[in-house]
DNA sequence: CTATTATGGTTTAACGTTAAACCAAAAGGA
DNA sequence: TCCTTTTGGTTTAACGTTAAACCATAATAG
């Protein structure tokens, strides 16, 4: 295979990537409960499976996003009830987050919306389809994020 | 398979892809020559590969994008002199986008950029690895694609 | 023909994000 | 101890995008 053809398989694997990435983040989006964002929901998943009372930069770290967002993304979640912010007692710059009942509620409804989605999004193909593809995309993922300066 | 683990399987895949998608966009528009976005790459680079006289309407559904977001794009390119944008002589509502010889050259070299760039995110897979992955993800990105509302 | 509808393109406000400046508090080193 | 550096969080301007309103022109229907 020439140098070319090579560089034509690596972007064509990127470019679909691109675009299912886009497809599937949109799609999600739509079908989120109105007035609550991908990142919205992102932060009382992660609040939820892994555990309330995270700090704003832990939060921005797991996220990938810069302290800025976070502060905006909790500052929405605030006002709309479903996380609640309070000065951390033992470090008086930091603050830790906590779902409200309202925000285990939303996130709850979230994922059964997301649950409905998958499904449409599976269309003609089989769980197994997906899971074997997985394992190679785990081991791109984990070298990106490692190569990354 | 119980329903909840199919679930998981299904959001783990588009787990990875979306932020194999995220590193991967970010890495490409580091590469980028200074100030040219990977916008306004995408738009020189289907231009010079597909013919340039197009319009910004052709352009903007090719690329997903509101008409909004092209006239932007086009106007970036035009400011930095990489596009010539002139009016349509047989539809006197439309426009018509030519590359200029600066825009064919700055295309080049994002390109040899994104060359060096894609062997770099190889890392440690074969050529064969992606060829491998890409025709589920195409056939996806399809289903995807015609799925779409 | 004329009236309506559709299309091409621009403009504006809003959104979520980044980068950078900034402040307060904590940690580490002399 | 005091000084410097690091860390947690907010704020601001800028960017690229969307959605929606808008204008001009073209296409279509009666």
């Amino acid at each position: 295979m020439t140098k070319h053809q090579e560089e034509s398989v690596l972007s064509g694997f990127f470019t679909e990537i691109g675009i299912i990435s886009q497809l599937s983040f949109k799609a999600f989006e739509q079908v989120l409960p109105r007035g609550l964002t991908v990142s919205q929901f992102s932060v009382l998943n992660n609040l939820s499976r892994l555990g309330d009372g995270k700090s704003p930069s832990v939060l921005a770290n797991a996220f990938q996003v810069t302290k800025g967002a976070m502060t905006n993304t909790l500052a929405k979640l605030e006002a709309s009830g479903l996380v609640e912010v309070r000065a951390d007692a033992t470090d008086r710059r930091g603050k830790q987050v906590f779902l409200t009942p309202a925000g285990i509620q939303a996130r709850t409804l979230a994922l059964k919306s997301q649950a409905r989605l998958l499904e449409e999004l599976m269309g003609p193909f089989k769980t197994t389809d997906f899971a074997k593809a997985t394992p190679f995309l785990a081991k791109l993922r984990a070298h990106l994020d490692a190569a990354r300066d």
